[in-house]
RNA sequence: GGCGGCGUAGCCAAGUGGAUAAGGCGGAGGUCUGCAAAACCUCUAUUCGGCGGUUCGAAUCCGCCCGUCGCCUCCA
């Protein structure tokens, strides 16, 4: 298979470093709600760990919480509150919401905050090879201690000194040096250090985390595109400072941002729609099938008509799975070549688009074998695991609402009325029933019903 | 100013050198149905932002232009 690697510009065939697939994907600071940018990164990045198991790979999936940073202090001092009480709480609801997306939990979630003495390490070794050094009790790392620096976001030192908006720090040996390890300032969390009481920088807690729990070479770090540059410049250029082992990471991924009404979804700008919002309105599936409708590399406008769209595909993926074979009919659907299909768009760097293009077809497949008497199970059963690869649920209905009983009288009483051609009536109580948000089907068996939408 | 994307039907969106330009939503017609719904069938881009060029052949490669977005500052 095939992935773009962001630091090559190219689409790389995949070799894993060893037995175990190491991924690393970039996780949030938790300072407020997650939003459906986030969402959408994760579920591309779920997709990609679902795939590679589907694959046959052995995938450890580490994914970070950066926290303890500027805006978590602001807004735990706005708060009033400790800031590990107002992250905490924001990491809570960061899992509810991922796995209302359905989304898988990574294998190891570590935290800035309980990383330090691991932190300090690293930071001291760089110092020690002359990669960083100190200031009135901050460290910056020096980026013309090597000479790669750039080689991700492709760009050159000189280049962005020129443009830089950066305000240069007189302390700094050269401007672009960042920060490993900040000095405390008043009412902030601090912890001991070699050199004072501080806190980690924002870079460096991603390069700890990753090199202990998956080691000095990782297969696949991922995150949006706004992490290039900075970020992952800067853990590439730290992380192989001081382990000298090149490459720190083999494949870099990165999806494009999702966009709300053309401009891009962002925290500080404030044009966002929180997961929970959307979750009002869409079910999970749907926003999923959204995410993945287009490629992953590609920037996505958020609409809710777009989404509403997507939740009328879910459901005809949900309809060719509710059919059911009857006894004595003739042949066995043979889907073999859609599964071929789908790996093979699969294997293009994740091509969810055409992948889904494959979901289609074999759903119009199945009904149409099913019009013709064939035996559809086994081509469901190979739907049902497709969808799954891209984490699609696809179920009906399960839970029991409390007005289920009252529904299925008014749809006897109506089965009643067109037993004796009460046409006008019993169409009135479909109508009505439609107003209500629940709609009737006249089939052979009888009249099934269901709530718009699922539950 | 520097770097990098993107521009394909009414909308969303694949395809990135060769035979009919995926798929979804929407729309039109038909089959089925008491009527619907769902499902199925047919149709819905002679053409891929514009202009040049390379090539036997380009939506696909190259150049220029127009439009648009991102990064260069915290950000998935």
């Amino acid at each position: 298979m095939k992935i773009h690697n962001t630091l090559s510009g190219k689409k790389e065939e995949f070799v894993p470093g060893g037995d175990e697939v190491k991924m690393y994907v970039c996780g949030v600071t938790p300072y407020s709600s997650c939003h459906i940018g986030h969402a959408m990164s994760y579920i591309i990045f779920d997709v990609v760990r679902r795939y590679l198991e589907f694959r046959g790979y052995k995938v450890k999936y580490v994914q970070n919480f950066t926290d303890v940073d500027d805006k978590i202090i602001a807004r735990a001092n706005n708060l009033g509150r400790p800031t590990s009480e107002v992250s905490q709480e924001l990491i809570e609801e960061y899992f509810e919401d991922m796995d209302r997306l359905n989304i898988r939990r990574a294998d190891v979630y570590p935290k800035a905050t309980e990383e330090i003495p691991d932190i300090i390490r690293v930071v001291q070794g760089l110092i020690d090879k002359g990669h960083a050094y100190e200031v009135n009790g901050d460290v910056y790392f020096r980026v013309r201690s090597g000479d790669n620096y750039g080689k991700l976001s492709h760009r050159n030192l000189d280049d962005l000194r020129s443009g830089a908006r950066v305000e240069v720090e007189e302390a700094k040996d050269d401007p672009m040096d960042f920060a490993l390890w900040k000095a405390a300032k008043a009412g902030e969390p601090s912890w001991e250090s070699p050199w004072g009481y501080g806190r980690p920088g924002w870079h460096i807690e991603c390069s700890v985390m990753s090199l202990k729990y998956l080691g000095n070479s990782l297969d696949i770090h991922g995150g949006g595109q706004d992490l290039i540059f900075p970020h992952h410049e800067n853990e590439i250029a730290q992380s192989e400072a001081f382990t000298d082992v090149v490459p720190f990471v083999k494949y870099w991924m990165h999806n494009g941002l999702l966009q709300l009404e053309q401009d891009k979804m962002s925290k500080s700008v404030g044009n966002l729609v929180t997961v929970r919002e959307m979750l009002k309105k869409s079910s999970a599936d749907a926003f999923r099938l959204f995410a993945m409708n287009s490629h992953y590399r590609n920037p996505l406008n958020y609409s809710d008509e777009g989404l509403s769209a997507m939740e009328r595909a879910v459901e005809r993926l949900r309809r060719a799975l509710q059919i059911e074979d009857e006894e004595g009919n003739g042949e066995t659907l043979d889907a073999e070549t859609y599964r071929q299909r789908f790996i093979e768009a699969m294997d293009d760097d994740f091509n969810t688009p055409q992948a889904l293009a494959v979901l289609f077809d074999l759903a119009r497949r199945i009904n149409g074998a099913k019009e013709q008497g064939l035996l559809v199970g086994q081509a469901q059963e190979m739907l049902r695991e497709l969808a799954g690869v891209l984490g699609l649920q696809l179920e009906g209905e399960v839970k029991e609402f409390p007005a289920d009983p009252f529904v299925n009288l008014l749809v006897e009483v109506r089965s009643e009325l067109r037993t004796a051609k009460q046409w006008q009536l019993a169409d009135m109580v479909r109508d009505r029933l439609g107003d209500l948000g629940v709609t009737l089907e006249d089939t052979p068996k009888g009249t099934k019903w269901q709530y718009k939408g699922g539950k």
